[in-house]
DNA sequence: ATTATCTATAGATCTATAGATAATGC
DNA sequence: ATTATCTATAGATCTATAGATAATGC
């Protein structure tokens, strides 16, 4: 039985899709080629006519996700003009986007971008600097339009919110999903912008 | 040239020493048998001597580390009746084997742990638990004592922070640890707990 | 006598390459 | 003619086992 002959463009895109899947489901780290290959129907050595190296492909997908996070960034900034809204916007969508890729907490761990890919290292840390810029400006924003309190650094509010995520993020992971990821983020979402919400004193 | 024989016992407390020492330095996932042992200096066939199988040498190092935390939370709730010091002294106690044992947050998302041993994820699930066990009891008693605001739940303090610790730990192992955990790690948290201050009106 | 260690090796996986084959598009 | 895929396989690793060897402790 032949496999169906794919343009290289369209394949490509095929094998981020079903390393981003894998990963999800079965860890980065047993994302072998055989397993990639099987899963999008062809067999392993056909990847490495479309990726030289395995490290290749980690940086396909790296590309892809860094796309889609920061398409998803834009459009929540593009929602509001309110500077707080614009806060929750920012979180929403990256909960939303950890649950649709579980993979993505992982990855920040695993073999492959800490021991065998510098480069995967490099792009997912620009990422992440990336998310933190924006809530440092929004939170700034905030402070300036006295809807946040100003007796603390907006770019603390950045840290404190970036962790926020990621500490639920690794207790839904550990804790099998075992509750809704976004519900759960922007309910201690609130409860930390309570606390940040301006003194009317 | 022969190795120093050694009895099991010693020798097993050395496997494990090596396990975490070679997990900080070459990542969880890399921790082959025939790393570990020579690390140790005996051949790897000596290893399955002492743990049948090298699961069995992941729970003797999960053991290690479970009762390492759990002293190390000991000594900080033993150093003070204030709530408030307590909930430092346990956040510092956490940076502190964060910093001795980097490669505890990923260990949390290793394959080792996610894919190939249950017991261990749920052995450091349990860790997990108790850790934010101790910081809403203390958090509880600091609201009663009206040294902590009450308007949010100690629960709630207690995932925030949590992931405080998490977010900062994670942020200084992508970074290279280009910066002292436990200095940045307590000064977050004096500004969270600035956040949380009773108010005094 | 007991037991910690060694040598040697089986068997499983995994990445990557070489060369053949067949489908696609000009 | 180009190019996507396949078959076959090399070479590297890794866990685990079998059986021999030598150091330790009663």
């Amino acid at each position: 039985m032949p496999t169906m002959r794919k343009p290289a463009d369209l394949r490509k895109a095929e094998i981020v899709a079903k390393v981003i899947d894998l990963a999800d489901r079965i860890g980065p780290d047993r994302v072998t080629t055989g397993a990639v290959a099987k899963a999008v129907g062809v067999t392993q050595a056909a990847l490495f006519r479309h990726f030289p190296t395995k490290a290749d492909m980690w940086g396909a997908t790296a590309d892809h996700v860094a796309e889609t996070l920061s398409a998803a960034w834009a459009e929540a900034l593009a929602q509001s003009d309110d500077p707080v809204t614009r806060l929750k916007a920012l979180v929403t969508a990256q909960l939303d986007r950890i649950a649709a890729s579980p993979a993505l907490p992982m990855l920040l761990f695993s073999r492959e971008l800490n021991v065998e890919n510098a480069d995967l290292r490099a792009a997912f840390r620009n990422l992440l600097t990336a998310f933190h810029g924006h809530i440092v400006r929004e939170a700034d924003a905030a402070q300036h339009r006295h809807l946040l309190r100003d007796d603390v650094l907006a770019a603390d509010i950045a840290v404190l919110l970036s962790s926020l995520v990621q500490g639920v993020a690794i207790r839904w992971s550990l804790g099998a999903r075992g509750f809704p990821l976004r519900d759960e983020g922007l309910r201690l979402l609130d409860v930390q912008l309570h606390l940040l919400a301006a003194r009317k004193d």
